[in-house]
DNA sequence: TGGATACTGTAACGGTCGTAACAAAATCGT
DNA sequence: ACGATTTTGTTACGACCGTTACAGTATCCA
């Protein structure tokens, strides 16, 4: 048929998720990924179309190896409220031991990204839908098994959860401080340990 | 003694920070600057110095007009409680009638400046220390009234609050929806209004 | 009124940006 | 072994980037 590709895909994806974790969208340049990839400009082209392009595809490539992971190693664990504090404390965790201060890909682009790119703002919106969910199904676990007292609305906390997560990735990135990043997230997981009322 | 400036300081300056706030530090290029602010780009380094100090500029204004007016106006509430309170929710108001989708300059800059800028990283970072001595003395008004309740760690939940102020703008974004914004701070603001233990 | 002094406008600097044309090279089915 | 097909490397496009030289202009103090 034809000449196959010099380049492992793999590899150059990597390459270049690592540029954008780094970097960001704008502050990448074609011929930063190129050399970081090991390819020329022309194959970037050819086998991704443009600079967005490979974004977006190195994007869905971060979500499916950051952060659904993360989620679906956590939802592994018996318990709803093990998992959501296992969960804030590896990101906590994360967050100060990240040495290029990437912090994480996700938010870091739910804040770059342009307001009139609706493509890559809805992709954004559908990850931290995920977390939310995730969040949500923990905590109804966590009430159906009585770990987690029912006074509280798993929908509303859900999306605080959500929320925190988020304000920890970005104060991490000028305040990386553990008793900071600690603190936040303690009056909230102290709140599922409150009996009933 | 010379030729007097042909141009206002306090329009041009609001003209950048409109620059900066819609698109960011690297998406706002001086000609963009120089076209919404009136003047010529000689003009604009004799006045300013380079791009990047005319931003460290605008960022101390931002501070003073969006963030310390807003902390000064809550502290005259008589309520540490209430400031809090209002606080968030003006937040959450702005946050969703934010038309243009600017978010706050602060966050989006917290994100986007480089981690190795070390001296913008500090800006920012005394920017949340702001907030989060904000929210401290709050939450020790509260308690010294005896609206909020012993039992609260104030220097965690100062932490707390800090870090649903930066979700909260993460989260508009991509999801500029009141039950989102709102839903995550209303388990936050019930537990100031829990019983003592 | 005449310098001295600071600002303005024009023009352009070298550099980098994202992207593409084009030909050479490598693989396949036949 | 050949033609079809795809990738590769070279080269360069036009546009824009942040920044500045330089000449012209307006203002103040003397």
């Amino acid at each position: 048929m034809a000449r196959p590709r010099a380049f492992d895909d793999d590899k150059a994806l990597d390459a270049a998720m690592e540029c954008f974790w780094r970097r960001g969208l704008e502050a990448t340049s074609v011929r930063d990924l190129t050399m970081e990839m090991g390819i020329n400009g022309p194959s970037l082209y050819n086998a991704y179309g443009d600079k967005r392009a490979l974004f977006a595809r190195v994007l869905a490539r971060y979500a499916e190896r950051w952060m659904r992971e993360r989620i679906e190693r956590m939802e592994r664990d018996s318990s709803g409220k093990s998992a959501i504090r296992t969960f804030l404390h590896e990101l906590i965790e994360r967050s100060i031991k990240d040495e290029h201060r990437r912090g994480c890909l996700i938010v870091n682009s739910a804040l770059e990204i342009s307001p009139h790119d609706n493509e890559l703002r809805e992709v954004i919106a559908s990850y931290l839908c995920e977390i939310e969910m995730f969040f949500l199904r923990c905590l109804k676990r966590g009430q159906e098994s009585g770990e987690i007292g029912s006074h509280i609305d798993p929908r509303d906390a859900a999306r605080h959860f959500l929320g925190l997560v988020l304000g920890i990735r970005v104060a991490a990135r000028s305040r990386p401080e553990r008793a900071l990043l600690e603190g936040m997230v303690r009056p909230a997981l102290a709140q599922l340990d409150f009996p009933l009322h």
